[in-house]
DNA sequence: CGCTTTTGACCGGCGC
DNA sequence: GCGCCGGTCAAAAGCG
């Protein structure tokens, strides 16, 4: 996948790959449902996925990755299209087998190309080009905040996931308000950019669909909510993620642009292609990097990956400067 | 009415 | 410096 070695990071190095024939696709109402965990375990997975805990937990204390590189797409008269593109390519090649894992600041459990790309990446320092202002809550205004000394800008950590999924739009659990859509370059399908809803929250989200296979959602999730699961939503956070079936949920968020119907109630159905996760273990490339992790938050960062391991084996990590 | 989505303008980074 | 590009803003429209 990064044959080209000075590229930033992009999604096709997410080694995605999968079988198309050899998966059913179970349905699933939320995030939490599809990951099959209860609350508790839900809280670890999040943590290692860089989203938000069930519960109220210090807020920006934890973060196993850092420093994340934007995912950028060649300028070039835009050869490159990000996701859409790595998709297919790497779809095709796919030298990565669906069950590894690439631990973030450990060295990785498979030696996949990810891993090197992710050197390779870091080393760039290409930074996010088109990235607009990072995680800084005052959204209010443009962004023109300098950042602190030689800290460059950091985005925070990013995980994306590829979801065989009829809507764009996946429920997860949280109330998130769209501020964008953009068109992507060579795809059909445009990306749309969401926020969270809750005022204190920074956490981004964005949504397209591959424009090599269409029945598959690429979500990518930036920062972590610092607040618990919204009990509003129709049902609530436990029914969202306690248990049983997914019944409710009236409508499904419309399946904008896929022209195809389906059931509405199974708005969910969907199965894990792959998970990239785009944090680094920034430590060494920024000294100045505000929070610093105790060796418990690392520890409890790994046992996040063990557990992950355990429940998602078909999950595939990625890391990223 | 309060919220969300829509949508073109705008912004800042980067390549040329 | 200019223009492209991904990302964001914000006014207006939409919806329950």
């Amino acid at each position: 996948m990064s044959d080209n070695p000075g590229d930033p990071f992009y999604y096709h190095d997410l080694g995605y790959r999968y079988n198309h024939s050899s998966y059913d696709a179970p349905q699933f109402t939320s995030f939490a449902d599809f990951l099959q965990v209860s609350n508790h375990d839900y809280n670890s997975l999040a943590r290692a996925f860089g989203l938000s805990p069930l519960s109220s937990t210090t807020p920006e204390l934890f973060s196993p990755f850092e420093n994340i590189s934007h995912v950028k797409q060649e300028t070039a008269g835009g050869g490159n299209e990000g996701f859409n593109n790595s998709i297919g390519e790497d779809g095709g090649n796919g030298h990565n087998n669906s069950n590894q894992v690439n631990i973030p600041g450990n060295s990785s459990i498979s030696s996949s190309s990810g891993e090197g790309v992710a050197e390779e990446e870091s080393s760039k320092g290409k930074k996010e080009a088109a990235q607009g202002e990072d995680g800084g809550e005052s959204s209010s205004k443009k962004q023109n905040k300098l950042k602190k000394q030689g800290e460059k800008k950091q985005r925070e950590p990013r995980v994306a996931f590829m979801t065989k999924s009829e809507v764009d739009h996946l429920e997860d659990g949280y109330r998130w308000r769209k501020y964008g859509q953009k068109a992507v370059k060579n795809s059909p399908y445009p990306r749309s950019y969401y926020r969270c809803t809750t005022q204190k929250c920074a956490v981004k989200k964005r949504v397209e669909r591959s424009f090599q296979d269409p029945t598959i959602v690429i979500t990518t999730y930036e920062g972590q909510h610092n607040h618990p699961i919204p009990a509003t939503l129709r049902g609530n956070a436990a029914g969202i993620f306690g248990h049983h079936h997914h019944s409710m949920m009236l409508a499904p968020p419309q399946p904008s642009i896929v022209p195809r119907s389906f059931p509405p109630p199974e708005f969910m159905s969907s199965y894990i292609m792959n998970i990239n996760q785009v944090g680094v273990s920034a430590t060494t490339s920024t000294p100045d990097y505000p929070q610093g992790r105790s060796s418990a938050q690392q520890q409890q960062f790994h046992d996040d990956y063990g557990l992950l391991q355990d429940m998602l084996p078909s999950v595939l990590f990625k890391q990223e400067e």
